[in-house]
DNA sequence: AGCTGGCACTCTCGGGCTTCGACTGCTTAA
DNA sequence: TTAAGCAGTCGAAGCCCGAGAGTGCCAGCT
């Protein structure tokens, strides 16, 4: 569709406007490496890119900006993901070799890494519970009415519930209901546990214990949806990039919703991208704003993504290779635990 | 030290200048309602107030701006917090009425509370675990040489730390020391369990479990001070506050530092303030906010604190009451459980 | 046919200038 | 001690103008 020199033209359009978020005129261009013709030559072939929708003039005779579209036929036509630089990949391959245990540190600090190579706003999204079996579950009564339900799942994740009963109940009877729970549900899967028809516990407990159990399962089949652990890093670095409030003010706050957040990631894999420029993050909010994200996988299943958030004027290339291999690690990090 | 005019003016040049961010002259001034005289007379009483470190000018033949010294005979001043609007303490109260169990939910929902009823950023910082006991604790191996120790606490919250073991250890041996640890330590609080002998152990144990036993002892000990449990709201309303990007990168590389955050609080408090105005913070790059802190108090104990960070120039009388009204429901409401 | 050099045109940006208005400080009178 | 008036200061806004960067188009060259 478009002839090589008019991609050659645009990338250098692209690239050299990521540089320096100034309008970038045909002189520019022309005398750009990559590009052997004058600048009269790429004047026609840059008139004609506008016309086909690369490129934008703020007004006449100010230099092109890229569209979305020009993003992203420079993000699809850069092919393979790049090299990261020695210092980085160095970074990412000590950091990988400190960290271990603790899964929730660990993609704490993966947000932290992941924002410090790329200079924008890193979101890592834990891992969903789905796959994971109990590895053991508890009851620990805080006081008469208020037991917590603490669940160690196999991914090294921890759930917790709390129950409030109707009744005052004893420790012996939170217990003995631990105990039945604990044969009830250990190796399966948050969804098969919960999914337990409760109506088969009446047979041979007291009342008590089956109304405990009762309200365990309830809590576990609940939400357990929505509480994916989001570890969001870097947001300071990235407002840098940005020169209104206001801007800045819609993106954090877009930023706070976690659940937001997660189903904007999973959206953009769900259409098979690996970035989203502008609109295509489908939301208005994020207008100026591009992400490019990639799923990490964990014992061969997919099992939660990490992301950038940037300006759509962003250095893709940087971000998509951090991106890479930063998800390619922790996957593999996660897998060996 | 100021006589009752003066103090007149000032809070009205304060006021003023927190109401329309720009500097106010002697006219406006002189128009408002408690001041009855002449601008002419205001003038004089400016340039004293100047002199005295109170007020300060841009350039000549601009208004006055307060200094960090205006704002603190104003919030000195002001003495008690003022009553919260109606539809604020509707939201209080219909908030802690619906909220229950679940402690870090609660925490992370109180932070968004207190900035959506201040509009400035909001800190909880959860209770210390230092007078908390331990209500359970449980080993549970998740590879056979990585164990999770995970203890819940009377006051609702949990603590994990993974083990590394030198050597692969059978599940059976994993939960012998679970029920030896379990009779070593519940009951106690996280420090008097951390400070057991480690020693004493030797006795009575296979040389397996004795190792297990050792290393979750020292976990215990390790570095239970430092996760405090940090919550931040609202990030996106204080930012709007502000009108240099370049500021707001800065406040938010604080904010992305939670043990500087906490640490912050917990200076204010120390100093017995509940207002920290622009260095009074002890942060250069804090120069322009202020934070306005108070501690919450469970079962007759100091727990945690709680606060906002807004530009100097905040409704310090609307932050003092929220954060004072939601720091005494919390501490309430974190006492029944 | 395609590229190039040249040229006229457009529009922003910055400096310099002026005007305007919002202040202040000071002086003087009540 | 207060008020009124007046001169002075300084930033903000408007304006003009020239410089500079860029564009579109045309005519000619290869």
């Amino acid at each position: 569709m478009l002839d090589e020199r008019k991609a050659t033209i645009l990338r250098a359009v692209v690239t050299e406007y990521i540089e320096t978020a100034q309008p970038v005129g045909s002189g520019h261009v022309a005398s750009s490496a990559e590009v052997n013709v004058s600048s009269a030559t790429v004047r026609n072939d840059m008139a004609a890119l506008e016309a086909e929708g690369y490129l934008a003039q703020p007004h006449t005779s100010a230099g092109r900006i890229p569209t979305e579209k020009g993003y992203r036929f420079f993000v699809d036509q850069l092919g393979g993901p790049g090299k990261l630089g020695v210092s980085e990949s160095q970074q990412v391959r000590s950091f990988f070799s400190r960290t271990h245990g603790e899964m929730e540190q660990m993609l704490s600090d993966t947000s932290r890494l992941l924002s410090s190579l790329t200079h924008y706003a890193a979101v890592v999204v834990g891992p969903q519970h789905e796959v994971a079996t109990i590895k053991s579950v508890q009851l620990v009564g805080l006081s008469p009415r208020l037991v917590l339900a603490v669940l160690v799942l196999s991914s090294g994740a921890i759930e917790k519930h709390s129950i409030e009963l109707a009744t005052d109940t004893d420790d012996l009877i939170v217990n003995a209901a631990a105990v039945r729970l604990s044969t009830l549900i250990s190796g399966q899967t948050l969804a098969s546990a919960s999914s337990i028809d409760s109506q088969s516990l009446d047979l041979g407990e007291s009342a008590d214990v089956a109304n405990i159990l009762r309200a365990a399962l309830a809590v576990l089949g609940g939400e357990h949806r929505h509480d994916d652990q989001v570890f969001i890093g870097g947001t300071s670095d990235m407002v840098a990039s940005f020169d209104a409030v206001r801007t800045v003010s819609e993106i954090l706050r877009i930023l706070e919703q976690q659940l937001v957040v997660v189903s904007l990631l999973e959206d953009v894999l769900d259409r098979g991208l690996s970035v989203a420029i502008g609109r295509e993050t489908g939301n208005e909010a994020l207008a100026d704003c591009s992400i490019v994200v990639a799923p990490y996988v964990v014992d061969g299943e997919t099992a939660g993504s990490i992301g950038v958030l940037g300006p759509t004027r962003m250095h893709y290339d940087q971000a998509l290779s951090a991106v890479a291999v930063v998800a390619n690690r922790l996957g593999r990090t996660l897998s060996e635990g």
